[in-house]
DNA sequence: AAAAAAG
């Protein structure tokens, strides 16, 4: 995720985001005054048109008069002059400030640097120095029909004064490569497919479109067909799923920001947490909904949420969202509630890692899409240097000692983040740290959001240096600081390991990313070889041997990337002639490139120049 | 086989 933090452009210019200019809020616009004062939210794209515009709003999932938080503060609202102040409303000529909720300021530090109680500060450990000059050197691979052409400036793109300004503030100076790519194809209202990396302003490659387009959208008035819907049901214009509430959480907060002032209201919805204030968060109006599936589904099914006037829907790690365990749920979501169908909507996936068998199954919620693909795997990785040690289990918890203590003996504060197999395991070996003297806590499923949230915290905060972690942390969230990732258990499928060491190495950082291997391990062997080698890793020569050994079960090159040792990352299967289904369970299928002929094979002509290069390029593929 | 996601 692109997090202020990671973008590129950010890193560049490491300063605290400073406050947002108080932007003295217009009196607010009266709206539709005909009806009873409930109507109070009014969708953007009704907002700052004369009153009789508004008035056509249905007024079916109004919110009390207490809720234009979007509204006072739309620079756009300060011409109001176009509203008729009509009395009543939701408020012509109500005084500022008063019982009038002000959109609280998303660029406020609520999540401090982390404080280390030792010598090396943190901001020493940054790397401040990005060029800038690498992105152009930056493979790039679209397919699809008429795709719309590249910018390489924001200014080159017609987002609005709102967005512009949240621009800014989030100290973005250049479009990343995939927004420089993504958001153009987005303006233009085609459907995407999008392998990305993180911390190259993903986020932010699929919000700017979404915010824009709701502003400026076409009045797209809520159907009112059916009646089935109550009148507290929420009608979003565009949804964002992602696979865990973590992620949901940071995606919020991301949009908030880029959404500030915009009046366009985001509003997040996971399980583990209340319902009642997302539901209350819901009827003050919603025009982005971020979610994870379970909870989603539990709205629907209450009809407090439709998906009937969905214009763009957005799935993060949709690769992970298409997998075995969350298909059904997204599937229903998509293609069995009230959503609109692909060519209707727009639909957007994203993830770094894109197998063909997934990308075929995505391709049943895309319409005439665009595959892009940005960005060369294994340069990625080359910011990370990878170490495997062959550690028996029975030795890895004081393996894993040493290490911690060679680290806190080299004087560095640094975050480490473990990743376990199991959640009994993670619970094992937080205990085992901490009756030890380490300071360390976790986060997996078995933990209460509460536990989850605070652990994410004390992490972060540096207050805990050490994270026990299951594949509930493995995707896309943005941990600043991260200088260690430590493979207790080995992942069974690469594309977990990648999206694992990927916590770390990020905004220009280098990083470290040890793993444990042992015997139960060898059928990563070959794949883990091979991603090293790709990634300009030393592999050690006893990998090797267990990568030539012949896998159980595995035969061949199954769970072995081909391409000629391109990497590159992802291919549109649209493009690949050969056949590719066979025998693909996840972890055996080649997922990088069906032909010899890779898009941009041969690596080493992106090799040390210019996107690694150590220049600060993000290094996970998320 | 495990993890995640509803309560």
């Amino acid at each position: 995720m692109a997090s202020s933090r990671t973008s590129w452009a950010d890193v560049a210019d490491a300063e605290p985001a400073p406050p947002p200019p108080v932007t003295a809020p217009a009196p607010a616009p009266a709206a539709a005054s005909n009806g009873p004062a409930r109507s109070s939210y009014v969708p953007p794209h009704l907002r700052n048109r004369p009153a009789s515009a508004a008035s056509s709003t249905p007024a079916a999932s109004a919110p009390p008069p207490r809720s234009t938080a979007g509204l006072l503060s739309r620079p756009g609202a300060a011409s109001a002059g176009t509203f008729a102040p009509s009395g009543g409303g939701f408020g012509g000529g109500r005084p500022r400030g008063g019982r009038w909720d002000r959109e609280p300021d998303p660029f406020a530090d609520s999540d401090p640097a982390p404080t280390p109680s030792t010598d090396t500060p943190f901001e020493e450990q940054q790397n401040t120095g990005i060029n800038f000059d690498a992105y152009e050197d930056i493979p790039v691979e679209t397919s699809g029909r008429d795709v719309p052409p590249p910018v390489s400036t924001f200014a080159e793109i017609d987002l609005g004064e709102a967005l512009n300004d949240n621009i800014r503030r989030c100290k973005y100076v250049r479009p990343t490569p995939v927004q420089r790519h993504a958001i153009p194809i987005s303006l233009a209202g085609r459907d995407l497919m999008a392998c990305a990396q993180t911390g190259s302003g993903k986020t932010a490659a699929f919000c700017f479109p979404i915010i824009s387009g709701i502003m400026k959208g076409p009045p797209a008035g809520r159907p009112q067909r059916g009646g089935g819907m109550g009148m507290r049901t929420a009608y979003p214009s565009a949804l964002i799923l992602s696979p865990t509430r973590e992620l949901s959480m940071q995606i919020h907060e991301e949009a908030r920001k880029f959404s500030y002032q915009t009046g366009v209201r985001v509003v997040v919805a996971y399980g583990g947490a209340p319902i009642t204030q997302q539901l209350r968060e819901l009827e003050r109006g919603v025009d982005i909904l971020v979610a994870t599936p379970g909870r989603l589904v539990d709205l629907l099914e209450r009809a407090r949420v439709s998906l009937q006037s969905i214009r763009y829907l957005a799935l993060d790690e949709a690769d992970r969202m298409l997998d075995m365990g969350f298909e059904p749920q997204v599937r229903r979501i998509v293609e069995q509630m009230d959503m609109p169908l692909p060519g209707v909507r727009q639909t957007m996936l994203f993830s770094a890692t894109f197998p063909k068998e997934i990308q075929k199954m995505a391709s049943d919620f895309l319409d005439n899409y665009i595959f892009l693909a940005v960005g060369r795997v294994g340069s990625s990785t080359e910011l990370i240097a990878q170490r495997v040690e062959f550690v028996q289990e029975a030795d890895k918890r004081s393996h894993l000692m040493d290490l911690l203590h060679a680290q806190r003996d080299a004087g560095k504060q640094t975050l480490t983040l473990v990743f376990v197999e199991t959640k009994r395991g993670a619970d094992s070996l937080e205990n085992w740290l901490c009756m030890n003297g380490f300071p360390a806590t976790s986060i997996h499923g078995d933990r209460n959001q509460q536990e989850r949230e605070y652990a994410l915290r004390s992490f972060k905060s540096g207050q805990t240096p050490i994270l026990v972690a299951t594949d509930v942390a493995a995707r896309g969230l943005d941990i600043p600081h991260v200088a260690h990732v430590v493979n207790f258990d080995l992942p069974n499928d690469i594309d977990d390991y990648v999206h694992r060491i990927g916590r770390t190495g990020r905004a220009g950082k280098s990083g470290l990313a040890t793993a444990f291997f042992n015997d139960n391990n060898s059928s990563l062997a070959r794949s883990l070889a091979d991603l090293m080698q790709e990634s300009n890793q030393e592999v050690p020569a006893w990998l090797l041997r267990y990568a030539a050994r012949p896998s159980y079960g595995g035969g061949g090159g199954r769970n072995r990337r081909s391409g000629g040792g391109s990497r590159f990352g992802g291919r549109d299967f649209r493009n690949d002639s050969s056949s590719f289904g066979k025998g693909g369970s996840r972890g055996g299928g080649d997922y990088y490139g069906g032909g010899s002929s890779g898009g941009y094979g041969g690596g080493s002509s992106y090799g040390g120049g210019g996107y690694g290069g150590g220049a600060g390029a993000p290094s996970a593929w998320d």
